[in-house]
DNA sequence: GGGCGCCAGTTTTTT
DNA sequence: ACTGGCGCCC
């Protein structure tokens, strides 16, 4: 128990050892929120108060999770592989499994990815013959999903107008093909549980009797179905522990509500608000920065990060001419901090958005520096991966059309479209899936599609004593997937990532406890089942979902469930030594010795569109207050006077971030750059991009005539304040100019009537 | 059925 | 500037 509790700070230990009452955690950044959460899981278990089993542990990512776990495994002598620590969605397909029965599911339910869920309401758009001009496919697909993390089924949407009601019918329609097909979103995992639990007594009582404690992570990115799950879930009786920062919710734009913390501190009558202010990370001007920022946001529940670690460095602040000149001055930076002793991988690069990495990319690769950028393509999300996946889908479900439609034809084995509109008039004819619309197809075409079923059953058959890991080699054969990329010119790669799959499928049977000799398609015995059996006082027989994945279900469909909720790394191979490029968002909940931000332009950071958006800003200044915070030792912060984005040069303003930061946390690296003479780069830039020559001769013009306003210039004005001249045109008597005032907007103004004054630089 | 060419879109992302 | 998706043509 001392060690356990030893090295906590006074907050810390109060909020491990916090009584059995729901309590709101908010920790800030680097305060050591995980620390504090396993810490309490462990201390609970220790001093008896609940058994492993009463902990419900629930994150937002795989990642997570598998941290908290693995903590926790060095903290208690004890197995935590059986306790239900996981994500939202990987909890629901476990209760779902294992009810699903009451949950009106089959047994084989299969998850479907975006990917997947896009490719679905496409086909349900065609199945119904709607334009897709006027509905786009994603609109509807975001209007359904934003339904669902609502908990709103299609009949509970307010529908305003006809298009809205048309929505609402599609989400109708989307979900009873979904039930047709036997497959579920993400959202459907969640929302399905939800309506399990409310609509089943016996069912929701034995849960929340058992889950004593329930310990979230990242509260302050739930939506409000993971509200309501958790409130279903916890009912009466147990303690919350919700552990969050409202000052890094920065996925607003996906649902998450912050108000969801308000909520819970009045749902859940806590009497226990512990603030984690002590910080662990940064020094000191990096974490006064921060403070500082974040203090011009209302609505704040309120913190202030504090460490022991002196001020360290100025925030390093470089002004670029160009996005070239950013990178270029990256690599030297980066250069003189790898001189120092820094490790590449400990020096981040942040911007954000995804776009601005290329020319970063292109400067580091032409230096020789290793990098390493985040947010690639996911191993599951491959089409090659995909494609065996669906073969593997439709043996184990046939009536997931999605899967049928994706593989039906790849290889060609000359099943054309002709061939699927007969066979698709056919299953909605009857009702029915693809699959089982076959037999109802005549002639040549129902030849073809025959023997593609033949395929998948022989292939089923042939592998039904098989091991997982030995079933997806012998698919891998037998679809034809291997052959035909062995044909292909650049298939070796893809031939290297379906050999990876078989040893994915290895992995997985041995870790999640299948044995790696268990027939991939046999689902878990009737008394391993039976044994799990709960009685509850009503003599009410329940199936408990409990772990392992082995108890409840089968080697092929836990694997096709992790491949849909854990799409593989989302970085780059680890491995060499590298600096580390990533958007802000998935720099949160990392850190780094030294961090970059880059891009602090108005237009860019914060993003233009989020000016319209309501609390927006707010949104943009916390994602800030993420990037900052990510750093422990230095911080660079860069702007640039231009910036090529979607083919067209822009002259962004610098961010209105860096009035929000004190001043005397700041370094200016370089002197703000004297305009009246052009750099080469924009100078050409300038004259190839204008959209007409002839506004730049007149410029020209006008600045030898001795007005002397240039492109590119800097300009304040009383009232729109600092802004940068984007264009000039109309020379004569009545030049005027396009001025990009950041925050103000662009606008048009009269150079001979206007009163703009040059900024002067320092 | 595959390949080429045009057009639209282009903030952030996990499950 | 680039990409991805779709449609048309061979």
């Amino acid at each position: 128990m001392q060690k356990l509790l030893h090295n906590l700070n006074p907050e810390q230990l109060a909020a491990v050892t916090l009584p059995a009452q729901s309590a709101l955690i908010l920790a800030g950044a680097g305060s050591g929120k995980t620390r504090v959460l396993t810490t309490r899981i462990a201390w609970l278990i220790q001093t008896g108060q609940v058994s492993p089993s009463g902990i419900l542990a629930v994150t937002f990512t795989n990642k997570a999770a598998k941290e908290m776990q693995a903590r926790l495994s060095a903290m208690l002598p004890i197995n935590t592989r059986g306790m239900w620590i996981g994500t939202f969605h990987g909890l629901c397909n476990r209760l779902l499994r294992a009810h699903y029965r009451d949950a009106a599911l089959p047994q084989t339910f299969q998850i479907l990815d975006s990917q997947d869920q896009l490719s679905a309401i496409k086909r349900l758009l065609k199945a119904n013959n709607i334009d897709d001009e006027k509905y786009p496919p994603r609109n509807l697909m975001y209007f359904i999903n934003s339904a669902k993390d609502q908990g709103l089924r299609a009949h509970e949407v307010d529908a305003y107008d006809d298009f809205n009601r048309k929505f609402v019918q599609l989400y109708e329609l989307y979900d009873q093909q979904c039930q047709r097909e036997g497959v579920v979103d993400f959202a459907e995992l969640l929302l399905r549980t939800y309506e399990l639990l409310s609509r089943n007594q016996p069912l929701r009582e034995h849960y929340q009797a058992r889950f004593s404690h329930i310990l979230v992570d990242e509260f302050q990115d739930t939506n409000d179905l993971q509200y309501k799950w958790l409130k279903i879930m916890a009912g009466k009786h147990s303690a919350v522990f919700a552990v969050g920062d409202d000052d890094q919710s920065i996925y607003a734009f996906r649902g998450a509500n912050v108000g969801n913390m308000m909520a819970f501190e009045r749902e859940f009558q806590v009497q226990n608000l512990i603030k984690l202010e002590q910080n662990y990370r940064s020094h000191g001007h990096i974490l006064d920065s921060a403070n500082t920022l974040i203090a011009n946001n209302s609505k704040r529940l309120g913190k202030n990060l504090r460490t022991d670690a002196g001020h360290g460095e100025q925030l390093r602040v470089q002004e670029a001419s160009s996005d070239l000149q950013e990178a270029q001055w990256i690599i030297e930076e980066t250069k003189s901090l790898i001189a120092e002793g820094a490790a590449r991988s400990e020096i981040a690069v942040l911007y954000r958005s995804n776009a601005q990495s290329r020319v970063i990319e292109h400067a580091l690769f032409s230096a020789g520096i290793p990098y390493r950028v985040y947010g690639g393509q996911r191993f599951f999300e491959r089409a090659e991966i995909k494609h065996a996946i669906a073969y593997l889908q439709l043996m184990d479900n046939p009536h997931n059309d999605s899967a049928f439609l994706r593989v039906v034809n790849f290889p060609t084995r000359g099943i054309g479209a002709r061939s699927l509109e007969q066979l698709q008039d056919a299953a909605r004819q009857y009702g029915i899936s693809l699959y089982a619309a076959v037999p109802y197809v005549a002639g040549k075409a129902g030849s073809s599609l025959g023997a593609f079923i033949k395929l998948i059953e022989g292939t089923r058959f042939e592998t039904q004593n098989l091991p997982l890991q030995e079933m997806v080699q012998v698919v891998l054969d037998a679809s034809g997937l291997l052959p035909h990329y062995r044909n292909e010119k650049e298939g070796a790669d893809r031939i290297e990532n379906l050999e990876q799959l078989v040893s994915a499928a290895m992995l997985f049977v041995s870790e999640e406890g299948f044995g790696i000799d268990a027939p991939a398609l046999v689902g878990p015995p009737a008394q391993a089942v039976a044994g799990a059996a709960v009685t509850t006082g009503d003599g009410v027989e329940i199936i408990d979902a409990d772990a392992p994945l082995a108890t409840i279900m089968s080697p092929l469909s836990a694997f096709l469930s992790h491949a849909s909720l854990e799409a593989g790394d989302n970085q780059a191979q680890a491995g060499q030594d590298a600096l580390q490029l990533m958007t802000v968002h998935s720099a949160k909940g990392l850190e780094f010795d030294a961090v970059f931000i880059t891009g602090l332009e108005e237009g860019l950071f914060p993003h233009e569109n989020s000016q319209q958006e309501q609390g927006g800003i707010e949104e943009e200044r916390r994602l800030m207050y993420v990037a900052i915070t990510r750093a422990k030792k230095r911080l660079y912060l860069s702007f640039s006077q231009t910036r090529m984005l979607h083919g067209q040069t822009r002259y962004n303003m610098k961010s209105r971030f860096f009035d929000e930061l004190p001043d005397e946390a700041l370094k200016w690296l370089s002197p703000r750059v004297q305009q009246h003479h052009w750099s080469a780069h924009t100078a050409k830039a300038a004259w190839v991009d204008a959209p007409q020559a002839g506004a730049n001769a007149i410029a020209q013009k006008i600045s030898s005539k001795g007005i002397g306003w240039k492109i590119g210039e800097s300009v304040s004005h009383q009232k729109f304040g600092e802004g940068v001249i984007v264009n000039i045109e109309g020379g004569g008597g009545n030049p005027r100019a396009h001025i990009n005032f950041g925050r103000h907007g662009m606008k048009l103004l009269d150079l001979g009537v206007a009163k703009l004054e040059k900024v002067a630089r320092a």
